[in-house]
DNA sequence: AGTCCCGCTTGATCTAGGTCAAAGTTTGGT
DNA sequence: ACCAAACTTTGACCTAGATCAAGCGGGACT
């Protein structure tokens, strides 16, 4: 969100700095939960939680993607969240984990175990209130995504996802009001698909329509170069501009 | 939740005592909390507050029923919370409203003036805490919707949403695990729409083919009488049994 | 008692997206 | 360089749910 305000922070050698749950804490905060943190990595495709499972940690994705999932019996399966580095996982003062949580690609966390975590957010107010902001930004985000997953089209729910994604990126490398806009997909067809409520080929289609349409440009299967951002948002649906143009 | 933890609450007046944000708060908590609280009532149909409108306070709900939305410029609309007597809204640390909120039936709010609230939410760790966990049961709520809204069919949406204005209504008046339930619908059916992402259409056939398959029972359009909360969760496509059978 | 209005139901038809099937394409291993 | 497995695209067809269009209560006014 604001880069600014990591920079005052000292805790010196975590790679994301506790971003995630410290972006207003103090630095002898930030060295108090250096004493409790560890890291711990996973390949692609690796589960990092089962939903039920106990969860003894909580963390922040340092770099890689990770997926929260949920499945019926039947394998009917919805992504219900995308975990992109500095992202928190992990539920304080709940035991078990809601969802699957799987590394979509080589994945850093790092981590810390629950019950030291929950003891000095108690003792720190500035954790705890962060992590209410996070959580809240998070619901709005599940929001948002109702909307998108009980109302839009198909070419509209790529198209949001496309933004999302993009808007993402753009916050990790900000450099003033670009128009247009070049990542690399980080999901296969089908992740997209289980995030979109839509099969894979329907992905598929809509994805070649939106180029064909000129409103995205892809090179090889992953990279997407975006000419247009507000054609973009407008072929989402979307009337706020997602906070692109100034 | 759970009710007996209410018990000791001395909150005298508040005819939800707080639940919402003190359930686990001291008394004298609880008593500054009284000193900024105000009531305000709503009649069926009125809005609350307008997405994107300034919000001043924060409160919980004290009776009535109230549906969060939102809304494309195309009129599509999308419900994304239903709030139920004990349900907090607002959002500390943040100015703007996200959504739509709306009164379905007459309603009462037991309110606090925004900047008070937060001043005490500083000073007082459990709210703030506390806050945390109902954000995080939202999420969680928030989330399991959208398996609803992005796999489930038409038929199963319906089931899904009886089950859980069932299971809000049985901890309401628990009893025991009783395995068949009566309970007032407290939405239309278009309002069910919104919330289902169908069309009214849809939902009024879905519902009477529940009520052909003997699934439900109708007496009057509203009034639902659920003879196996267990073939209800089945049809719902939901393994867990949401906490009904012991 | 009548009638107006709003919410609900039911029927007939249409279509977006799902399903099934068959190739292409990339990647990584040997 | 070759091959297998995983991912992707594209085509042909089908179905769940949307859309369009009548009616049907039942309660709140006069």
């Amino acid at each position: 969100m604001n880069a600014p305000t990591i920079a005052h922070i000292s805790c010196a050698d975590c790679p994301i700095r506790h971003r995630a749950v410290c972006a207003r804490c103090e630095s002898d905060e930030l060295e108090a939960l250096d004493t409790i943190k560890y890291y711990r990595s996973y390949e692609a495709g690796q589960p990092i939680i089962w939903s039920g499972d106990v969860m003894n940690f909580v963390g922040s994705v340092v770099s890689g993607i990770a997926t929260l999932t949920q499945t019926m019996e039947d394998g009917r399966t919805q992504m219900v969240g995308l975990l992109l580095p500095s992202d928190f996982v992990g539920r304080p003062g709940r035991d078990g984990a809601a969802y699957n949580v799987v590394a979509t690609t080589d994945l850093v966390m790092c981590c810390f175990r629950k019950k030291p975590f929950e003891d000095m957010m108690a003792r720190t107010p500035h954790i705890a209130h962060r992590l209410l902001e996070m959580t809240l930004d998070e619901l709005d985000a599940a929001r948002e995504w109702m909307l998108v997953l009980g109302r839009k089209t198909a070419r509209e729910k790529i198209a949001s996802l496309l933004a999302i994604i993009a808007r993402r990126d753009a916050s990790l490398t900000p450099e003033g009001a670009v128009n247009s806009m070049v990542f690399d997909l980080p999901l296969t067809r089908e992740a997209m698909a289980d995030y979109l409520g839509l099969t894979l080929e329907t992905v598929s289609r809509q994805v070649s329509a939106l180029k064909k349409d000129g409103v995205i440009v892809l090179e090889g299967k992953r990279r997407v170069t975006v000419p247009d951002m507000g054609r973009l948002m407008e072929e989402a649906g979307d009337d706020s501009d997602g906070g692109f143009l100034a």
